[in-house]
RNA sequence: GGGCGAUUAGCUCAGUUGGCUAGAGCAACCCGUUUACACCGGGUAGGUCGGGGGUUCGAAUCCCUCAUCGCCCACCA
């Protein structure tokens, strides 16, 4: 090696190599504590009094590894959080993980079931162990997965769903709701998986397309329509709109009498405004166990209601012979019986509708009447410690109202501001919110009953006695407190005083509604204020072709395997260059394999920077810049206020793509290339002026690529001469004010 | 039924508030390896910015309309 370049570590020598230096780089950042706010001030790196900025981590799933989708959202909040953290913020980036309950518990399921062990033959206590045991694992190899991709999270503050301290949370909230009768037990018609053999919620339910048959029945005088003819057993209310003029003969409470699928039966009349008078006859009979629209009529006219399916999908008594038979072998059956009495007027075979299906187990869900714990989202109560502007301390409102209130007045901003639509439409249509679970996984529901006595607490009635309500809670119910239980809440402790409301939400946009929209009613309920200042949505990640990722495709990314072969930081970029909020992207092997590329050009390019330099003092305010390399200060001060207001405003597609053109075809092809020049004919002020020029931009620029590519500019920054005392730049202070 | 988005080079996509000859990566072709980098440099070719209409001094960008594709929501029996 040249004489003069002796301090250049030799490892430059060789083109840069990710897989050996990532983990060491994150260890030293680990080790340093600076991920820790408070460990940055006592280091004396951030100052007490400096502004905060905190983030929540949308806890991943304990259901197995992460994917792609989760390597982009770390990259997003990272690069954020340490943009923040290097302006010099008290910068909070909490850790945990989510418990995921009917989701993990049937991941569990399916793995003894091919041990063919069933739940039932564990016992609720031992099943959850080995669901516990398995979401122990899972949540290993997810936080090792979350450290690879460079994830600055403060480590010290982890927290899961399920765990005491948010037990502790997650039963004060139920409580509180209870108190304050927003919470109530009621016999209302759910969403009930047969399969899964429990209730889910509205959100839970993806409709599918099935082409079916649909029956036109002789009822009576009347001829009814009908896709699911194994429900009419127990139709005894014939109902039609009170302005449709072709009944007008029929008066409402008039009984008729009429021949049916089982034998005579009495019918009577009920005038409706609810009825479509366009679609089929104008007339329907109604089946209030098992259809939310005939449960809804019934309640509103006083009818009775009976129950013609059981829990399993099977038809009960009440269906005389076809009792005991499933619903899709009694459907063919009952027609048949029907038409032998001359009762089918006609069949569509071609009928096109959508059936609602359970998102996990893809059964087709049947509603029914059953016990279950609602949330109220209509009733209005009296909110205590208001900090929301336009809402007063004590002033009546509801769980609804306070969710459209914070997004309409901009107290919550979402971007892109699109979904703000999507948001209120959701929210407009909103129902009560179902959110008992008949599964053993998850929080149980903090209820105790003792024969006819109630009682609902944080902790369990002492006296003997009482009994635990079965059930548990939605997920998202313990993941709605998330700004919040990961601080501390409900004690009063300094984590919660000094960082909620958080500044950022991060996520997806296909739990907007599941999620999102949860915290923002818990937040606003419980503590009285926004849970976030900002929402930023981010995309689906699809293959190169546009197609979504999936193991019968054979086309998923597995981050991490495609950043041990190109590096963490490669994969980064490929995830944000181009991408912007709220779009789905296209995601290859080859846009990963282009960034890897950069990666080892900004290599290259401190190298030449640390050989040029070596015979100068690097002077962080040199000042005898001669006028060319003047302009070239300033275009690149030009460049990082331009990115710096892009980050600000959340376009990290526009920061990251400004900075990978400038360094690689401005600083790196032109500037450099001109360097060899002046460093062969030029003057020594020439020289000594563009010495500096180069060592101080590349001292900008490996701080303005830290968010993005945290560890190759680390690893550089380590081995610069200049830096003696190793510092760490992580830490170092952003190059723009 | 209601809402949202997309349509730009062979492929995958940028183009932030309307403004310099419309860009990037990959692919193709040509030239180049004397000391930062072949995980490189220089260059070439390739686009009537989905169709049509409008606003404007000026439109890929704003408005209207049509077409195609995609997504979300919804209790039409």
């Amino acid at each position: 090696m040249d004489k003069a370049n002796e301090h250049l570590d030799e490892k430059f020598l060789k083109p840069y190599d990710p897989t050996a230096t990532e983990d060491e780089i994150y260890k030293l950042w680990e080790e340093s504590g600076f991920f820790n706010p408070d460990e940055c001030i006592k280091a004396g790196v951030t100052d007490k009094d400096a502004e905060k900025f905190s983030i929540v981590l949308p806890p991943p799933n304990v259901t197995g590894t992460l994917h792609i989708g989760h390597a982009v959202m770390l990259a997003i909040e990272d690069i954020i959080v340490r943009y923040h953290r290097m302006k010099g913020k008290r910068t909070l980036w909490v850790p945990g993980t989510d418990h995921a309950a009917i989701a993990t518990q049937s991941k569990v399921e399916k793995i003894l079931e091919k041990e063919k062990i069933r739940k039932q033959d564990l016992g609720r206590e031992e099943f959850i162990k080995k669901v516990s045991q398995f979401a122990q694992e899972s949540h290993d190899t997810i936080i090792n997965q979350t450290k690879k991709m460079g994830s600055s999270l403060d480590w010290s503050r982890e927290a899961f769903t399920l765990d005491k301290t948010r037990e502790v949370a997650v039963r004060t909230a139920f409580k509180k709701m209870y108190d304050d009768g927003l919470i109530y037990r009621g016999d209302r018609i759910v969403n009930w998986d047969p399969k899964g053999q429990t209730t889910i919620s509205d959100d839970e339910i993806v409709r599918k397309e099935e082409k079916g048959k649909f029956y036109y029945l002789k009822y009576g005088p009347f001829v009814i329509g009908t896709a699911r003819p194994e429900t009419k057993f127990g139709d005894k209310y014939v109902v039609m709109h009170p302005e449709d003029k072709r009944y007008a003969e029929y008066k409402d409470g008039q009984t008729i009498e009429l021949e049916w699928i089982n034998g005579p039966i009495t019918a009577t009349i009920i005038k409706d405004e609810s009825v479509d008078m366009e679609f089929g006859t104008g007339v329907m009979t109604i089946t209030p166990w098992h259809d939310s629209t005939d449960f809804e009529i019934a309640e509103r006219h006083n009818l009775d209601k009976e129950q013609i399916i059981d829990k399993y999908g099977k038809l009960l008594p009440i269906a005389g012979e076809f009792a005991g038979m499933k619903i899709r072998e009694a459907r063919e059956k009952i027609i048949e019986k029907l038409a032998q009495k001359g009762l089918v007027e006609k069949t569509d075979e071609n009928y096109v509708h959508n059936i609602a299906t359970a998102e996990r187990t893809e059964a087709v869900i049947e509603p029914q009447i059953m016990r279950q714990w609602f949330i109220d989202v209509n009733r209005k109560f009296k909110i205590k410690n208001s900090k929301l502007k336009g809402i007063k301390n004590e002033q009546e409102v509801s769980l609804k109202e306070l969710m459209q209130h914070v997004v309409r007045s901009n107290q919550i901003n979402i971007v892109p501001d699109r979904f703000e639509k999507t948001y209120f439409q959701w929210i407009d249509n909103l129902r009560d919110w179902c959110i008992s679970r008949q599964i053993w996984y998850g929080h149980q529901i903090p209820v105790w009953y003792k024969e006819n006595e109630i009682y609902v607490g944080v902790e369990a009635p002492t006296e003997s006695g009482w009994t635990q309500d079965e059930d548990t809670l939605d997920t998202w119910f313990s993941s709605g407190l998330w700004t919040f239980s990961t601080l501390g809440w409900p004690e009063e402790t300094n984590d919660f005083k000094n960082y909620h409301p958080t500044d950022l939400l991060e996520t997806g946009y296909d739990i907007l509604f599941f999620w999102v929209a949860r915290m923002i009613l818990m937040s606003t309920y419980l503590v009285g204020d926004i849970p976030f200042k900002s929402v930023y949505l981010h995309g689906l990640v699809r293959d190169e072709k546009g197609r979504k990722m999936s193991k019968s495709l054979g086309n998923i990314i597995d981050p991490l395997e495609v950043s041990e072969k190109y590096g963490a930081d490669a994969v980064r970029l490929s995830l944000i260059i181009g991408v912007g909020p709220g779009s789905d992207s296209n995601m290859s092997e080859n846009k990963i394999k282009a960034y890897k590329k950069f990666a080892n050009k900004l290599w290259n390019i401190s190298r030449f920077v640390i050989e040029n330099t070596s015979d100068i003092e690097y002077t962080k305010d040199f000042s005898a810049y001669s006028p060319a390399d003047k302009t070239i200060i300033d275009s690149q001060k030009e460049i990082l206020k331009e990115v710096t207001e892009d980050i600000e405003n959340y376009r990290l597609y526009l920061a990251g793509e400004k900075l990978y053109h400038y360094v690689w075809h401005e600083f790196a092809d032109i500037i450099l290339e001109e360097s060899k020049n002046i460093f062969e004919k030029g003057t020594s002020e020439e020289i000594i002026s563009r010495k500096n020029l180069l060592l101080n931009s590349l001292t900008n620029i490996l701080k303005a690529l830290h968010p993005f590519t945290p560890f190759v500019t680390e690893e550089i920054w380590q081995s610069l001469p200049q830096n003696k005392e190793k510092n760490i730049l992580m830490v170092e202070k952003w190059p723009i004010v």
